[in-house]
DNA sequence: AACTAAAACTAACAAGTGTTAGTTTGATTC
DNA sequence: GAATCAAACTAACACTTGTTAGTTTTAGTT
């Protein structure tokens, strides 16, 4: 009586291991596929290749994904839409730009740090998007817009210096976006303190 | 006689044209090939397009070059040669480091400009080199490591704030590196003077 | 013990992949 | 005008691609 109790109860935690990473066999899918296409692209990953890392064949995959374009959907869009969200909510906080951009470093490390290898999918894969490419492309060119817009709002409050604000965005954002290379180098990062000192190179510069 | 004459100077002339745009039909591959791999990837281009765009047979591409994993290696190769080439001489020059760092920024601009789509795939596609991988990867940690000692002298000079100098590399860097994204979006750029403007931003932030 | 549903499997498809072999073309040279 | 040679061509190869159809296994519920 006890003893089979215990092995029901073994079962039972294994489950609830495996529900502790993923949230459904699909986002293991999707999160597998997302280390993958971080190592070779989306184009040079299979869907052998994505079975293989599951120990399963490639036909048994198409039981939770209607495609593979949809994996790299679910990767990115949702990556997408976070960032939109929450510059939406720093776009209306009533703190100074630098602040704002200060958030904005924060609100790239945090997500970054938590997505990788989706990241990765962000940057390199969009283009092979097709029918969520469009929606894609808006939810991108309103965050830049976005960005944008607080730098000149600080150059107009002069709390920013009077330069082409297309350069700074430029430095700023493609600085922000190769965060996903860098972050994994570093292991056990102080992501708090490591915030702090991206914010201070990016808009104080390195000039003593 | 003047007829013929002028026929056959016509010949002549588009002839000199081509080869002022390309030295050989193997480098129109490579530089056609180019544009495509910045387009949708390595992986996802195959040699029927290559050929397609060349408007010949895939097949005829064979008399010129070995594989497709040759173009690539020709195209990323070239450029990671150049940087590593370059970077000598800016180590060996006996200016300040924040000199060094402007003449590096002044480097990835050049050689960017001329080469927007042949630096896409040396960020982007280098994984897929195969035989030469190890070479690039040495070309490449040699290029860091240069970078990052002109930043750690500059520290010790104080001419550099004191801060992490990984966080210093890897937020200018990672902005040189993307110079190939933002460059063929302005249309009648001044190069000295963005140059200038990109230094400025990189060494002294944006903050008044 | 029988039933159910999720998720694995095998087998196969049509299309596309890089590449090779052998042939034809078309301009230049003797 | 014949010979030459680079560079195009056609046809095909062996293999890989994403995906589908239909079947079996597995585990939990009645």
């Amino acid at each position: 009586m006890c003893y089979s109790f215990s092995v029901s109860s073994v079962i039972i935690s294994i489950t609830n291991l495996q529900l502790l990473k993923y949230d459904s066999r699909k986002d293991e899918i999707i999160q597998t596929s997302a280390i993958l296409f971080k190592k070779k692209g989306f184009s040079a990953v299979t869907m052998r290749d994505i079975a293989k890392a599951m120990g399963i064949k490639a036909a048994s995959l198409y039981n939770h994904i209607n495609s593979k374009q949809e994996i790299l959907s679910e990767i990115i869009i949702s990556l997408a839409e976070q960032f939109t969200e929450q510059m939406k909510s720093i776009k209306m906080s009533d703190e100074s730009s630098i602040d704002k951009l200060k958030q904005i470093v924060a609100l790239h490390v945090n997500i970054t740090s938590k997505n990788q290898f989706g990241m990765a999918s962000l940057n390199n894969d969009w283009m092979h998007l097709e029918a969520q490419l469009p929606y894609y492309l808006k939810l991108r060119k309103n965050y830049e817009k976005g960005f944008r817009n607080i730098i000149e709002k600080g150059i107009d409050d002069s709390e920013l210096i009077t330069q082409n604000p297309d350069v700074m965005v430029f430095s700023m954002l493609s600085t922000l976006r190769s965060l996903y290379i860098w972050l994994p180098k570093k292991e056990d990062l102080d992501i708090k303190k490591f915030t702090t000192e991206l914010s201070l190179v990016l808009i104080n510069g390195i000039n003593k």
